[in-house]
DNA sequence: ATACTAGGGACTATTTTTGTCCCTCTTGTT
DNA sequence: AACAAGAGGGACAAAAATAGTCCCTAGTAT
């Protein structure tokens, strides 16, 4: 198997690139259906009459249809797609790059997805597919899982797909609500997850960022309590890894602490504290939800987080646990490794 | 392994052509080297300037190296030509055409080489090492061994490696001596497989088409009445397949005997029979050497043809022996393949 | 009704590929 | 020693493929 790929590349060199290339093509005209030539054009950067040219072969292999309201993967297309994306794993040799990663990071697992999201916005989508199947593969019937907000949360819980014949899973949000788009919210993304599943939710009615006797009045009620209780007994988390800055700002931090923040060398942000770059805290929100050591405690920790300049706040996350397993882009794992070269 | 190449070829359906092309141009050179840009082009019927831009590739991968002498293939070209035989195998689906082939002759196996022998001379070469590295694989220590003659057996002989490991294994040529070129008489060959398999061979010194009376005379020797006897007990045969009226010319049979061999539907020649396309004999040699009572009582046969040309000639003699093996090229067996639909 | 985006056609510009010839060098033969 | 044959590399024009661009008509949603 590896045998064969080797082989091709060395008597077709071309033939990563022009599979990639199609790949893409097949796989934007499926996120987009029905998409027109320009749009597509657009969306790769590649000029018009190219998506005309590959467009047309893959047409005439069967995988997409043109129809005068645009272009839409087939069945076969469809199928196509998903081998692709295992056959590209291989061919790019990212199987190698996770080896390499996870030794140099002394982690359990890393997946990379092919593709960066920093020149595909699409890729969080496969990226969010990925950690939804691993996840499917890990838990089990009555486990407790936990979620924690964000776009790339998001696309993991609208990955997950129906059916997954698991029973009574609970599905919790890891942290309380942060105040932007509701989408996005660990509460929401939680309940999405747990429809998915076939199993229950509960909610966490608790903003971010509010002070310290607030949240001890909050602590005293019966709900959140119980709900606080559950949290340490989780069998799984999956969370977003965020970029200190990026974060910090989106939470409308005091100009005076981003700066306080920035220069004790915070660089990512999860499920509410602030680490350096060796995974040390350096700020810690006061808000409900689960604490460090909570997080080390847990039996599976699942990490997702996609696109280079993201590469900082992922390194910096997986010295928080062994065990972890990461899900990230080919983008994000190429710098890691840059990085710790 | 069978889902990556029908994926492959979906999403990228030139790949064979090129592969094809690349394997072709990196084959022959290995046949020839050194060899200049301009023969090659010559010998595969290519404009000069498309072996210049594929060289440079094959080049560039380290699989071949220019030297003012010509052109050679490198130890990783080597490797590669013989893992990408098997490949090319795969791709172009000669499995599947072996399969049916079996099925519409009732033979035991079919093994078919890539390529066409009609159009590259070398491809006799190729069907001589496959056909060699079946038998080295099928007989064992103190087999006795019969072999007719002809280029083809010559190339199957001279693609036998060395160092087979076997012990006491006899060469016998299955007929006797046609009168033309020494090299490819079955004496001459007998004696080249015995040398690379390490083991013994006898020889046979009678000629073609020669009387009754001489031939039993023949008989009474002692020397050859041995060989004769030693050649019912030979454990495998391997034989070449000839077109009856190419075989007749050579043997210079008479215009009138021609015709009539014709006129009776004799397609096919092998050690000393003329067969029509049902297997039935059409005519006998008289020449000393194996019967066709013989050739039904051998555990393995094994039958070497190639060419488009010979389609007719391997049918007939595919009706012979349920449990023959045949080994031929792509050309031939295609051309079978159209005749038996 | 209308504005928008779709695919297909068509033409040109550009790039790549291909054919060809020349030059010089190496090698084997005379 | 001379020479012929065949080698690779350079160069350039012709040819072909590829790519950019714009137009046109047809559906679709508003």
């Amino acid at each position: 198997m590896e045998d064969i790929l080797t082989l091709q590349k060395k008597i077709i060199p071309e033939m990563t690139e022009i599979l990639e290339k199609r790949y893409n093509i097949l796989r934007n005209i499926y996120y987009n259906e029905p998409i027109g030539r320009r749009t597509l054009a657009g969306n790769l950067g590649i000029g018009e009459r190219i998506i005309r040219t590959e467009v047309n072969i893959l047409k005439k292999q069967g995988l997409l249809e043109i129809k005068s309201v645009g272009m839409n993967v087939t069945e076969d297309g469809k199928i196509i797609i998903d081998q692709l994306k295992g056959f590209i794993h291989k061919l790019k040799g990212l199987t190698n790059l996770e080896e390499s990663l996870q030794q140099k990071l002394k982690i359990k697992k890393i997946i990379i997805v092919p593709g960066d999201f920093d020149k595909d916005d699409f890729i969080k989508k496969d990226v969010g597919k990925t950690a939804a199947e691993f996840i499917k593969n890990t838990i089990k019937d009555n486990n407790i899982i936990g979620i924690t907000g964000g776009s790339t949360m998001a696309s993991v819980a609208d990955a997950m797909p129906y059916n997954t014949k698991l029973k009574d899973i609970l599905v919790l949000p890891a942290r309380g609500g942060i105040g932007r788009n509701v989408e996005m919210q660990s509460n929401n993304i939680a309940a999405r997850l747990a429809k998915r599943l076939d199993g229950s939710y509960k909610l966490l009615h608790v903003p971010d960022n509010i002070n310290k006797e607030a949240l001890n009045t909050l602590l005293q009620v019966e709900e959140i309590r119980e709900l606080v209780d559950m949290l340490k007994k989780m069998n799984a988390l999956i969370f977003g890894i965020g970029r200190a800055d990026v974060m910090a700002k989106r939470r409308k931090l005091s100009e005076e602490l981003l700066t306080d923040l920035l220069n004790k060398g915070a660089v990512a942000e999860s499920f509410g504290y602030y680490f350096d770059i060796d995974g040390e805290i350096v700020r810690e929100s006061s808000t409900v939800g689960i604490t460090l050591d909570d997080f080390k405690k847990i039996k599976t920790v699942i990490g997702v987080a996609c696109g280079s300049e993201k590469a900082k706040a992922i390194k910096a996350i997986s010295s928080l646990k062994k065990d972890i397993v990461l899900v990230t882009d080919e983008g994000a794992a190429k710098e890691i490794l840059n990085m710790v070269k």
